[in-house]
RNA sequence: GGGCCAGUAGCUCAGUUGGCAGAGCACCGGACUUUUAAUCCGGGUGUCGCAGGUUCGAGACCUGCCUGGCCCA
């Protein structure tokens, strides 16, 4: 759907409002006629309304045909109406769930059974009446009185196959929220999986901290920001791209737990699997190392599918993938070895690697060191086959310029991932406290940008001053949210487990309203 | 970035070899006091994604573009 079919019922748009939105306007109009507001302030006390689930609850035992003798409030959106001359069944949705309402003319009257008629589907209304179990078994309210509380203007998608047109859902997610109740269903598996992180992070004693979002250099991750302006200050500002180096300045201040959970914004393409914005939790741990990281992880994340699932099995593309700890450990060379049948290591130097990348098919950056080719061959082979539950240990160090060595692996860091249904889902390592070493690798980071590299981490001399004062030791950990979300909602596309997904514009980028400022 | 598929009424979808634009739901009018995809009778409401081209004639064929999906890189 383009933008102009989008707005082409405004009627500021004029020539193409639909016919059933015309009629719409009209009964509207008819209503504003009679005095009557179609946009209320508002629907009987707060508090005074009650939900479609806890009235079933409630109301459990009551017999088909009987009443309650109780009277109820509810509120909701009109989404089916069955008319039978002088009585009316319709379903009214409300946050919880649906509610049949069962109006009567002998009990309304005519003037306000009537009007009942005059609604649209997709309209909000209140009711009020008593609480009965209908001939056929449906828990009813048999309606005393009604209200129009908001007039809907524009028809809703089909009832019975709802809104299916991927496109359109996305573009219009609060009309897939209204038509699909999976849809809604994984809104709410997000937010107990975010809720259960948080628990588990504040039951370790961790605090939870925001740091900067405008960052005046991108870092703490290798990849292209999105830039920005600060007009006061006349300067071009970063959306960060991670929060890392902001808590890690929190350990030198002398947090010894802290964590954030909050969005990055990374300027890469939009896909099946990557939103421009996206949550990651990130946390730091001081006086431990990566291994204690990798126990904290696997706990954090078996809570957290099992307070969405009620298991700790995951589906993904058809299968049951069990996270029942302990997972799987490996080396990113043995991992080749066992997985890609390739023996490599950092010793063989660049050119042998390279050659191997090419008969492998697997194209590598230009500039690439020996451990930035491990590393794509890695990605590329690898990475897909890691379906179980595994931690993919000891990451090149070119690729890890914030992560501490590992003694006697030369060119390694202490560092891991996890990896379930083949994609990365956290990340870990032993942080890089020493300045000396940090700064180095910085400027390993600088030459690659000089040579082209608009990913390479830039020097941030003011984290190496806060480095110089002296950070502990400590271990931290990034998790992907999004991701962990769509492992434990089944989602195959990101767009499921993102509120408001980012669409190109439809009819192309010229169709973008520019504003400017 | 490449390949394949899709875009037709508000929604879900048909549309044959190029020959008057279709159905169900929704909607409009009528009947009906316990339905739940209610039922029955009558009514089709359209920028066929966009722009060109071929043709007497294009929803269909050709070219380009846009958006989405799937696969690959």
């Amino acid at each position: 759907m383009s933008q102009e079919d989008l707005h082409r019922d405004a009627p500021h748009a004029g020539q193409h409002e639909s016919e059933l939105v015309k009629v719409r306007r009209e009964k509207l109009d008819r209503l504003t006629e009679r005095g009557i507001e179609a946009y209320r302030p508002r629907y009987g006390e707060p508090g005074g309304l009650a939900y479609s689930d806890d009235l079933a609850t409630a109301h459990e035992k009551l017999e088909p045909g009987a009443g309650s003798g109780l009277t109820a409030s509810v509120a909701g959106r009109l989404m089916a109406r069955r008319e039978h001359g002088k009585a009316t069944f319709a379903d009214l949705q409300d946050s919880h769930g649906r509610i049949q309402l069962l109006l009567r003319q002998d009990a309304l009257g005519s003037g306000e059974y009537g009007e009942f008629s005059e609604l649209d589907l997709g309209d909000w209304v209140g009711a009020t009446g008593e609480v009965i179990r209908s001939r056929r078994g449906e828990l009813s309210i048999a309606v005393e009185s009604f209200e129009l509380l908001s007039k809907s203007l524009r028809p809703l998608p089909e009832k019975w196959h709802g809104l299916k047109d991927r496109e359109q859902r996305y573009r219009q997610r609060y009309l897939d929220l209204v038509m699909n109740e999976e849809a809604r269903d994984v809104l709410q598996a997000r937010a107990t999986l975010i809720r259960a992180i948080r628990d588990f992070m504040d039951g370790k004693g961790f605090m939870e901290v925001e740091t900067p979002m405008l960052h005046v250099m991108p870092g703490g991750a290798t990849a292209r920001p999105f830039v920005t302006h600060h007009n006061a200050l006349g300067m071009d500002l970063y959306l960060r791209i991670a929060p890392e180096l902001y808590l890690k300045r929190l350990l030198v201040a002398g947090y010894d737990k802290v964590y954030e959970l909050n969005r990055n914004f990374r300027n890469e393409g939009i896909s099946t699997r990557h939103n421009p914005e996206f949550t990651m939790l990130e946390a730091y741990q001081a006086f431990v190392d990566y291994r204690y990281m990798m126990v904290l992880l696997q706990e954090m994340i078996v809570c957290a599918v099992e307070a969405v699932r009620g298991s700790r099995d995951v589906l993904h593309a058809g299968r049951v993938i069990s996270l029942e700890p302990p997972w799987k450990e490996v080396t990113m060379v043995d991992a080749l070895a066992e997985y890609a049948d390739l023996e490599v290591d950092i010793s063989m130097g660049v050119d042998r690697l390279m050659k191997i990348a090419d008969e492998r098919e697997v194209e590598v950056p230009s500039g690439a060191g020996a451990g930035w080719v491990i590393a794509e061959l890695y990605e590329k082979l690898v990475e897909p086959l890691l379906v179980e539950p595994t931690f993919v240990l000891d990451y090149p160090e070119e690729i890890s310029p914030l992560a501490r060595r590992k003694p006697d692996s030369p060119g390694f860091t202490e560092r891991f991932e996890i990896l379930i249904g083949g994609q990365e889902i956290a990340n870990a390592f032993s942080e890089l406290a020493d300045p000396t070493d940090q700064r180095s690798r910085f400027e390993a980071q600088a030459a690659r940008r000089a040579a082209g590299d608009e990913e390479a981490h830039p020097v941030d001399e003011d984290y190496l001053t806060a480095l110089e004062y002296g950070m502990p030791p400590a271990g931290g950990l990034g998790v992907g949210i999004d991701r962990l979300t769509m492992l434990a909602t089944g989602c195959q596309n990101i767009r499921d487990v993102i509120t408001f997904p980012h669409l190109r514009p439809a009819g192309g980028r010229s169709a973008a309203p520019g504003v400017e400022y």
